[in-house]
This record gives structure tokens, C-alpha cells and sequence, in this order.
DNA sequence: ACTTAATAACTGACTGGGCGGTTATTAAAT
DNA sequence: ATTTAATAACCGCCCAGTCAGTTATTAAGT
């Protein structure tokens, strides 16, 4: 705890070490995990400059304040997940259902295993004190996440493979598992780890598949 | 927000009145919905003393601490729901579909359209900071909600109404939109009005209910 | 190579305000 | 007159944000 800021294999020659480059990188992953378990008012920023190996007085370098730390976690962390879905839905080939599972448990795989997980939790906890970081998430994150789906449900039904509905809701219903899943993970799993997630969310699809498709195949 | 505590309709010929017994409730449902609004941490008790139309000072005549507060708005609030989901059905009549479906429309009926609806936000956003109390919930208040669930699922699945399945697991996916919807309402909501949430819940349940039933009858 | 000067990353003690919690006092009720 | 609900001024801790000083690093000079 009293000498830090060591390249991996590195003996303790100094009290710390110019790295510049990997800060803010360390200071928002630090930050992650804090404001995820604790929220965003009961972090103290000395345990996020403790977690991330510098002093209090080192975040200020490279953030303004409380709320830029903050601001920078959510921005910073999602715009490549988002890039990756899109790109696996414009170059898949298959079935629409196929690309829907495919797209909820990538999305698992990349999102809901690692600490970017945490991040729901976070929006929804902090949507009251951060009103404009809400509307940016559910203008940036939210609709463009529910368009593809959208898209693609839409797809299926053109194509005769789902039944008709409204492609909106059916999206919000398809994807709610998910983020019910993510939140629960870094809230109540602790107390209750009822099996792990896939087996859940497998579950998730056949049912809704089975619900939804147009009757033709049924994948017993 | 000079003269206060005068039972509605009342002129204010007093500076106060003495409200022995209605301090309690009023002053729980003024920090619900202020927890909800902003977490635990980020809401101030002299809001709450405000929003109740007490001094902050008479916070402390009917609670210890900032935290019993926080306790006594989850433990006093959900009880009397959950007796009444247990006791619906213990009597009910009819199918376990028609039953599971009234058990999901009831409950956004008396939580999700009520301020307890913000009860689930709470929780989550809190869990990090108070792990006994999600430890509580869990126990008495989600795995007692699901053991309803479970159990009219099985019945179901016993009386070849729906197909065999993990019911654990079914009634998970059974319940997550209402959390999903109850979290929503009051994250996220604002900027992304899709909908009223019984036409979502409907379609939910129309899914699941034909992606899980053995088959045998078809509701189109 | 070795020393020294200049720069910039980093530190940690400090502060000012905000908020949880207390208490001396006031006023309603009987 | 006595009791007690309620108040509002008050206290002290905590923490976001600051800044004067320290140390690693780099560059220039010899």
C-alpha cells in the first residue's frame, strides 16, 4: 500500500513512478468497481485514488472532479461493446433467431462476465442525480442497443420466421433478462446464486423462441 | 413550508400540531420517496423532515438514525403485499396460467403503479452499503415471492399444463419483466416513455405462457 | 560518463462546507 | 400546572477539492 505504481515484476526502488498514459484507464476502473458496489455518493475518492494506486491529489490531474470520474466510466467503457454488436448483426449469416441468441449471449459473454456489468446498476442507481447522464444512456446505449434488436425482429416476422407483434416491446422483453441478470449479479446474487446465468438466460430464449416463432419448427 | 402539520383542509392557526400517530407513516413514505429518488446516501434528512412537514429534529423522537429510517421503509412496506399474494393463491380457482397471469397484473396493479414500485431501485442501488438488509430481502421477501411462483409452476407442470422445465428458473424469467418494469418506471422511464407497461407485461405473458405450454390448447 | 538544471508527475496535509446527530427551548395538549 | 411533541440552533465529523512541496524523469552542459 505505501509503495506502488510498479510494472508488474518491478522491485519498489522508488516511491512511484511516472505513468501518464496508464492512468485514467486504472482511475476508471478503479472508479468502476467503487461507484458499482457502493454508488456514487458513498465513494470517497481516496478509496478510488487508494484502488488505482495513486493519491487523492493525482485524480485531479487527469479529471476535474467527482462527477467527470464519473461521467468518463460510463462514456468511456461502452462505445466499443456497442460498435462489436453492430458489427456481428450486419455480417451474420443464419437465422434471425440464431443472430438472437448469438447477440444475448455475446452479449453475456462480453459485457455481463466482466466489470462492464456493473454499469446498469450504476445507471439505474445514480438516474436521479445525474438526469442528463440518464438521457445520454438512453439516447446512446439504450435505443441504439433496442434498434438493432428491433431490426432484427422485424426481419423475422417479414420473413414468416416469428410471429407478428410489436417489435418494440418484444425487444425490451428479450433483452430484460440481461440487464435483470446484470443487476442482480452486483446487488442480491450474493444472498441468492440460484445456477449460473446461461442456464437462465438458455432458458430465456427457448421459451420466448418457442413463444414467438410462427409455429412452422419447434425445437424440442 | 413556514406553517405546517395541519390535517388537510385544516386553517393554520398554530405554529404545529402534535401528530403522535400519523408521524411514523408520513414520514416513511417521505423517505421512500426520496431514497428512491436519489440513494441513501445522496438524500439529506432535513429533505425528508421537510418533505414529511417536521423539523429534522422529530426525525429523531420516532427513529434512531438515518439508517432505521432506511430499514423500517422496506420492512413495514412489503408485508402486507405479500400476504395478499399468498392468500390469492390459496384461494384462487381456475387455471395456474389464469392464476400466475392475475398474480403478475396484480402485482403492478398494487406495487408497480404504487410508490412501493421504487422499493426495488432501492434495494439494488443500496445493496453494497447495507449487505444485511439485502440479505433480509432475500430471504424474506424474493425467495418467499418465488416459492409462490415455483409452486404454481409445478402444479402446472404436474397437471400437464405447462411443459417440465426448472421451475427455479421459470419463475425467475416469469418475474423479471415486473422488476425490470418496476426499475425502469423510475430510472429510466423519463427519457424513454415506450409504452404503458401492461401492454409490455401482456406480451410477456402471451410468450411465455405459449413458449411453456405442453401445447395442448392454443389461445389466439 | 557524470553532473546539474529544468520539467512535469505525484504527494499528502489542509480547508471549507455540508450533513448526521444532539439538545436547550418553546408551545400544544390535557 | 404538568407533560410531551416539536422545534431550531448547535456541534463535530467527514470528504471533495486545493496547493505548496517532493521526487522521478528528461535534457543540457562539461
Amino acid at each position: 500500500m505505501i509503495f506502488c505504481n510498479h510494472t508488474p515484476g518491478e522491485k519498489p526502488s522508488c516511491r512511484w513512478r511516472r505513468r501518464k498514459e496508464a492512468r485514467p484507464e486504472e482511475i476508471i476502473d478503479a472508479a468502476l468497481a467503487l461507484f458499482v458496489e457502493k454508488g456514487f455518493s458513498a465513494t470517497r475518492l481516496d478509496d478510488v485514488a487508494k484502488r488505482a494506486g495513486i493519491s487523492k491529489g493525482t485524480l485531479y490531474l487527469y479529471f476535474d472532479s467527482k462527477e467527470a470520474i464519473f461521467r468518463a466510466v460510463v462514456e468511456t467503457l461502452i462505445g466499443p461493446q456497442l460498435q462489436q454488436i453492430e458489427k456481428l448483426v450486419h455480417d451474420f449469416e443464419g437465422s434471425n433467431q440464431a443472430l438472437l441468441r448469438q447477440l444475448i449471449l455475446g452479449w453475456w459473454r462480453n459485457v455481463g462476465e466482466t466489470g462492464l456489468s456493473g454499469i446498469p446498476k450504476l445507471i439505474v442507481s445514480e438516474s436521479g442525480n445525474f438526469p442528463e447522464l440518464s438521457e445520454y444512456f438512453v439516447k446512446h446505449v439504450v435505443k441504439r442497443m433496442r434498434k438493432v434488436f428491433v431490426g432484427v425482429l422485424e426481419r423475422g416476422v417479414a420473413a414468416g420466421e416469428f410471429k407478428p407483434c410489436d417489435a418494440q416491446v418484444a425487444a425490451r422483453l428479450l433483452f430484460a433478462p440481461l440487464v435483470h441478470a446484470a443487476i442482480w449479479k452486483h446487488s442480491l446474487q450474493p444472498w441468492d446464486d440460484t445456477g449460473d446465468v446461461p442456464v437462465y438466460l438458455n432458458l430465456h430464449l427457448d421459451i420466448f423462441f418457442n413463444g414467438i416463432s410462427s409455429g412452422a419448427a419447434k425445437n424440442e
